[in-house]
DNA sequence: ATCTTAACGCTACAGTTGTCGCACTAACCG
DNA sequence: CGGTTAGTGCGACAACTGTAGCGTTAAGAT
């Protein structure tokens, strides 16, 4: 899990870089040390300084190659979303979007969350904050394919909004767990999940049955999965 | 909107207090200099020192009664929980909903958000967190009325758990603007204000189905075992 | 009006944060 | 194997942040 191989952060120009060895080695050891001070501390506590001290590396050398905070947490971000992650497949689409909103519950409930820190850290850096975006619309856009499976099933109509059915199903967990910052509830995943595979049999996210409105391209972008390749100079 | 009955903050004792004449000028010139600044420049720019100089007060002062930035955003948001607000009342729960999410998504909307700069502090101060959280309880809890006309109206079984729908409800659009940072889309709130109106309609909130609870509905059948008693979805 | 003292203004100061210039190490190239 | 230089370590430094002590002002009580 070190992932060295993201796009190198804060870099000037591209012409004649040497991102090998020493480099790389110390890149690693930054990141690992983000990921420690975090699960240790929590987003909180998370300081140039810290960071520095426990990757054994200059603090002149952070403030060189990250800028600040925002950008330690945005080369993290961008870290995690080159892991590949699949959504479940559980045979259902109640049973796929419970297990999804579990594995979302589970992960805004471990203290300290990582999920929790990197979207607090989001609002402090613009650079945190587009990784954090890109990631999102990464996973959304690979929960796509749950809908999918569940179309061809014939448990869905074939204009289901698959965008609008997840974000449904979701974001009551989070909801909850991040905004309300209630008690996790065991019951919550299921009956979110519940709730919004009721909504999508009923018509609520199809694509032309809504009012008069049909809103009609409610994502400004038409190209998912694809932004996160190299292009980020800062 | 000046607000300057809510409970003085970081206070030792609470014997010999003195609260009238300037001490209370000076909280409105800080608390208003907290929101010019918000308003300004968002909240990533509020510190100690601008607020102090904004409200013509010293700095010392500001790191006495409130002891960090956190402290003042929840002298803000307890204010904030002091001006009497009402939910929409339209004449049926779709409307209501869907006017609540409109307003929720305006205040989510306007640059720079004032909504949004609270819950970024919240994650910075364990007492703005505090704060939010009964903020939020607040609102819900008002909310909570808007499920109970409609229950009396007849749109909805009478077991409906209330936090529940207005959660599923309003999280969509929380969701799209503050955690996926999307564009505001006009028609989501009244999508989503339809969706758990027909979740509702479908039991999906029902407050006796905890943990287990008959699902016919994870086939595509419309139509659930148990009709509800009178369900009319606007 | 007078007294008491809570709350504020002011200055000084220690600690922290971020930057800069320079020396040095070690990738990459031939 | 040496040469070039990107990248790092180092130390010094200005700017900023938060605290403490002390004098001053004025709120509340008599």
């Amino acid at each position: 899990m070190t992932a060295q191989k993201a796009t190198p952060p804060a870099d000037g120009g591209g012409r004649g870089r040497r991102p090998g060895g020493r480099t790389a080695r110390v890149r690693a050891q930054v990141l690992d040390a983000v990921r420690a001070e975090l699960a240790e501390n929590g987003h909180g506590e998370l300081t140039m300084e810290g960071v520095a001290t426990r990757a054994g590396v200059h603090r002149a050398t952070v403030y060189r190659r990250w800028r600040d905070v925002g950008g330690l947490l945005a080369d993290v971000i961008d870290a995690a979303g080159e892991m590949d992650w699949h959504p479940p497949d559980t045979g259902s689409l109640r049973g796929d979007l419970t297990a999804l909103n579990e594995e979302i519950q589970e992960s805004l409930t471990v203290r300290p969350s990582f999920a929790v820190a990197l979207m607090a850290a989001s609002y402090h850096s613009e650079q945190a904050a587009e990784a954090q975006t890109r990631l999102w619309e990464d996973r959304y856009g690979q929960c796509e394919a749950v809908v999918a499976r569940a179309a061809e099933r014939g448990e869905l109509r074939g204009d289901t909004d698959a965008r609008a059915l997840l974000i449904a199903a979701t974001a009551p967990v989070y909801h909850q767990l991040v905004l309300l910052r209630g008690a996790p509830d065991p019951g919550l995943p299921e009956r979110a999940a519940g709730a919004a595979v009721l909504a999508a049999a009923g018509g609520a996210f199809g694509a032309e049955k809504r009012t008069e409105g049909r809103q009609e391209s409610r994502t400004p972008r038409k190209n998912p999965a694809h932004p996160p390749k190299g292009m980020r100079v800062n």
